[in-house]
DNA sequence: TAGCCCAGTATCGTTGAGGTAACCAGTATC
DNA sequence: GATACTGGTTACCTCAACGATACTGGGCTA
């Protein structure tokens, strides 16, 4: 609640943004960061989840709540007030999204020079050409994100 | 190697396997686990893995093998005959996959209790009356799945 | 010579998460 | 009266993942 949150927080170039990992659906673990820190309401989370559209933003806060990992609080102001909260439970996720990070740290690395080495490959075995399979031009699956980038 | 795998390794009842948790795509996470006594045929493959379809599994672990997840060995013989084995890195996401066993075993029943308290509640606010976004009848989302079903 | 086995391919169809764009209610301010 | 602000809602569309089904090749067996 304190600061506004960074609107970089979640660095799109970060490649850890492609990792093979992912809480909940495409926005939650980022929803959960974005929590961390306390209480935020509807607007504020957009600004960091960038692109991220109302329709979205509501499904995931909404599915959230659902399962408990959030609380929702309207107050009755004009013009509206909505906030929202980590419930312990959706706060006991951060520790699986740290475990994320550490074994980010230990091998994507390798994850990523595994790729490219692949990528760039003679193709020894005629049998292992793959047409395209998730070989994607513009970005690989990317299937989460969780670390926050440039903590600056 | 040693033993066949057991066809209901991943029991599709077990609400773990709706767990807001994955590994890659819908099917790397239970690869990993039947590939951790080690190497297997496709085919073998095929068994715990219900229901998958042979093209499904091919894009899988050809997506694992570019990912320096998996080996792939083929051998020059007849019938065809090809294994699959963990490298190191591959064998490293074991412990994400532990990290989320433990979660599930500690919190996966509050995610539970919260949704069915939240899907019989007689909705208080009625700005929190959510037409159907994550409710399907059938079933939840359904991310991924970690845990294997019944040990036995 | 007709199949079988294994490890896939090829083609097509379905599904659903996510995105785009427009609209809304109620108050306050210009 | 017009506009803006907040926190959404509604209808429509797209695209990639996933699935169903059928087929292949080549040596082996019956």
């Amino acid at each position: 609640m304190a600061e506004p949150l960074d609107p970089e927080m979640f660095d799109p170039v970060c490649p850890s943004s492609a990792l093979p990992i992912q809480i909940g659906d495409k926005w939650t673990g980022m929803v959960v960061l974005c929590l961390e820190g306390g209480r935020r309401r509807f607007n504020e989370l957009k600004v960091p989840l960038r692109g991220i559209t109302p329709k979205v933003l509501t499904q995931t806060l909404r599915a959230m709540e659902r399962d408990g990992l959030v609380t929702r609080t309207a107050y009755d102001e004009n013009p509206p007030r909505v906030e929202y909260e980590l419930t312990p439970l959706g706060r006991s996720l951060l520790t699986l999204i740290e475990a994320a990070r550490a074994w980010s740290k230990d091998h994507l690395p390798a994850l990523l020079q595994a790729r490219l080495a692949h990528d760039s490959a003679p193709d020894p075995t005629p049998l292992s050409r793959t047409p395209d399979l998730t070989t994607g031009p513009p970005s690989p699956p990317a299937t989460a994100d969780l670390t926050p980038a440039r903590p600056r």
